[in-house]
DNA sequence: TTTCCCACCCCCCATTTGGGGGATGGCCCC
DNA sequence: GGGGCCATCCCCCAAATGGGGGGTGGGAAA
């Protein structure tokens, strides 16, 4: 009852035997379905032994892990997926995790730390190599938020100010401009990210569509 | 040179004792400062050998962490806070995290990770405990959209209709109400939640920090 | 040189928003 | 019956917002 159903899906062959071989030999791990694609995960899933932990590589041909997640999450929602990947963009990390990953390692995870997150993940944790915790963390920090492209210097400043909840007037004294210079900052700044508003801004960096 | 100042503040002598002896063996680590509460800590900072890293409890008597971590930022900006507490309410996390703590470790933490935690947090990473990094994913996660407590159903509903970005006359039709109503229930949802409108009610949702 | 982006400022105007009032009826509980 | 919360709607008003329009000057790029 104890032991633990793991499934992997991995397309490249080395790193699938690696982990399967590694893993196999875990006492605790019970190894149910190593696949190569989201495609074939889905297709093959049984019914009988639902995995509780899903190791999903990001970086999949065809159907991405990114992608198949949802899906995933669909057929197993009790199952904790966590996501592998050598990418560590803020935006595929925020992805994952609003998609329901319950953690995001490295590949250059070692072995040793990929079982231990398996554990620690079936046991109701999270897992995020430091470096991702680092991006997560600069979520919740005010005066840290992202940094949309495309955008002047003032008009980052007067972004983080948005993000930050300040009002024109506010913005104007933190930054030490005249109201109507924050004024046409702030339509640029709308007009650049392609939102009608404040609120349209805030409600969707909430929910990392930006 | 790569040898890793630390500071501890931890106002357990029996923990400090076990921390600082165990952290004090460890290679790279030099421990310069161990101290039992926040207001000493910032006294007896030394100004030629500035920690890099700090090791703080945030049950302290007098000044808690959760207060000294701010001055503590301001005095060592370039300085990762490790944040060690044995509580996991959401609250805390958040605002420790929001402050600028740089990890979240449990007491229950081994010795063996907090010494990792702490080269982890060194080297640019973060460190979180399992059971603190599922807390802050569920954050990221749009199902589960806080429902903060004291709300009426229909307030609840408007909550969630704001959370989304919607304006009085679109919530209005989102409920079927007339706009009058809406106007009425969100003023309540900003009383009963503290904030003086929509853009703060996002802002601060947005940092965990309602 | 001309053109483009940037930073800075100004004005107008319709709409939305927050903050105050109220009112009505329903429901539950003491 | 009175007091409480709830849900529904109404009104007023000052401020902030967004969407337009305009300008100036500088510096970099074409």
């Amino acid at each position: 009852m104890n032991s633990l159903n793991l499934s992997i899906v991995e397309d490249d062959p080395e790193v699938r035997w690696l982990l399967s071989d590694y893993l196999r030999r875990q006492p605790g791990l019970n190894l149910v379905l190593v696949c190569e694609s989201a495609e074939a995960f889905l297709a093959e899933l049984p019914d009988a032994l639902p995995p509780a932990v899903v190791l999903l590589d990001l970086g999949l041909p065809g159907m991405s892990g990114l992608e198949a997640l949802p899906f995933i999450k669909q057929r197993l929602p009790q199952a904790d997926v966590l996501v592998q990947t050598m990418f560590e963009d803020p935006d595929r990390i925020y992805l994952a995790l609003s998609r329901g990953a319950s953690g995001y390692l490295l590949k250059s995870t070692p072995l040793a730390q990929v079982a231990q997150a398996i554990r620690e993940v079936a046991s109701g944790g999270s897992s995020l190599s430091p470096v991702v915790a680092r991006r997560v963390l600069a979520h919740f920090k005010p005066g840290s938020a992202q940094h949309p492209a495309g955008l002047s210097p003032r008009e980052q400043q007067v972004f983080e100010a948005l993000m930050d909840g300040l009002a024109d007037k506010e913005v104007a004294q933190r930054l030490g401009l005249g109201l109507e210079t924050v004024r046409s900052h702030v339509k640029n700044v709308y007009h650049k990210l392609h939102v009608s508003g404040r609120i349209e801004l805030l409600s969707r960096t909430a929910r990392g569509q930006l």
